[in-house]
DNA sequence: CTGGATGCCTGGGAGC
DNA sequence: TGCTCCCAGGCATCCA
């Protein structure tokens, strides 16, 4: 469930704690959920090492729902949270069930990688370069996604527009809340083909995604049921959904019932009035 | 190559 | 109350 907005607010609530102390040791309490790209798992001895130990963190970066941290020394991992992971700093001793990983930091305080549902894990990287190419197939961030980046990425696809925009290789970071409130926003059907916008369709549609996006962050992420930011609070994003788990109930623009269907597999909300589909115009 | 389908996993809610 | 069933969803992987 964590999309860009939650995964940036993690971002910006741990960077702060992490930039002003070092990592003094880490232990795995479940291995599986450590992930190493290709057959380069390194051996138990050094995968304290490979997770950071000692190091001192230069910054957290993010594309997209990705999150890396990067070492001074030049050391890199990445955190996918999958649908229930978070990363909570804490102060008391407690474990809490489903903890995985637990970086224990210079100022006491312990980082920790919890995951019930285990969708998400912890990849290795033998360098911040690898991190960045590792990034590649992804699209441009949802974040600052322009109308032509999008027309250049799937302009001429044949899919709908709710398959679009959960491609993380479109632009990376939007999931399925808010590909929902993005096509709402943009007055667009989640179900027209991608290749029967025009220009300023795309346009309207990036500038949806931004603006959806932007807002979720200042509320701090959409918290349904998991989420939490680095200190362990909810988000209050989900409480300005207009469309997204509102199936049934009556659009906030026009009263018209949303409608609901799977879509792209995933559970799909759209108003049959305000959300127009290019596709059918054409005909 | 493209696009669709599947499985991973657990907690919570609905229904009986 | 307690049981079963189903659903949520990001992403890797497979298939046509």
């Amino acid at each position: 469930m964590p999309e860009l907005p939650e995964v940036e607010t993690i971002r910006r609530s741990l960077e702060p704690t992490l930039l002003a102390s070092r990592v003094l040791r880490v232990e795995v309490l479940r291995e599986d959920v450590i992930v190493a790209p290709g057959d380069s798992r390194p051996a138990p001895a050094s995968l304290a090492h490979a997770l950071l130990a000692r190091a001192e963190v230069e910054c957290l970066s993010r594309l997209g729902k990705r999150l890396a941290i990067f070492g001074k020394d030049g050391r890199a991992i990445e955190i996918q949270l999958g649908m229930s992971g978070q990363l909570l700093l804490r102060r008391d001793p407690e474990t809490l069930p489903h903890t995985h990983v637990v970086w224990t930091l210079s100022d006491r305080s312990r980082l920790i990688f919890r995951d019930p549902r285990r969708f998400g894990g912890i990849r290795l990287h033998p360098s911040i370069d690898h991190v960045i190419e590792s990034w590649q197939p992804l699209g441009h961030d949802a974040l600052t996604i322009r109308g032509h980046h999008l027309r250049r990425a799937a302009g001429n696809s044949r899919r709908t527009l709710k398959a679009v925009l959960l491609d993380q290789r479109v632009l990376a970071g939007v999931g399925n809340i808010y590909a929902d409130e993005s096509l709402f926003r943009a007055r667009l059907h989640p179900a027209a083909l991608a290749c029967d916008l025009d220009a300023r369709a795309w346009t309207r549609l990036a500038r949806a995604i931004r603006a959806v996006l932007a807002r979720a962050i200042e509320q701090r992420g959409s918290t349904l049921r998991d989420y939490r930011d680095a200190g362990g609070a909810p988000g209050q994003a989900q409480i300005a959904h207009r469309v997204y788990a509102r199936g049934g109930l009556a659009c906030l623009r026009c009263s018209m019932t949303l409608q609901s269907q799977t879509l792209a597999q995933r559970t799909t909300t759209w108003c049959p009035r305000c959300q127009t589909n290019p596709s059918h115009e054409s005909q």
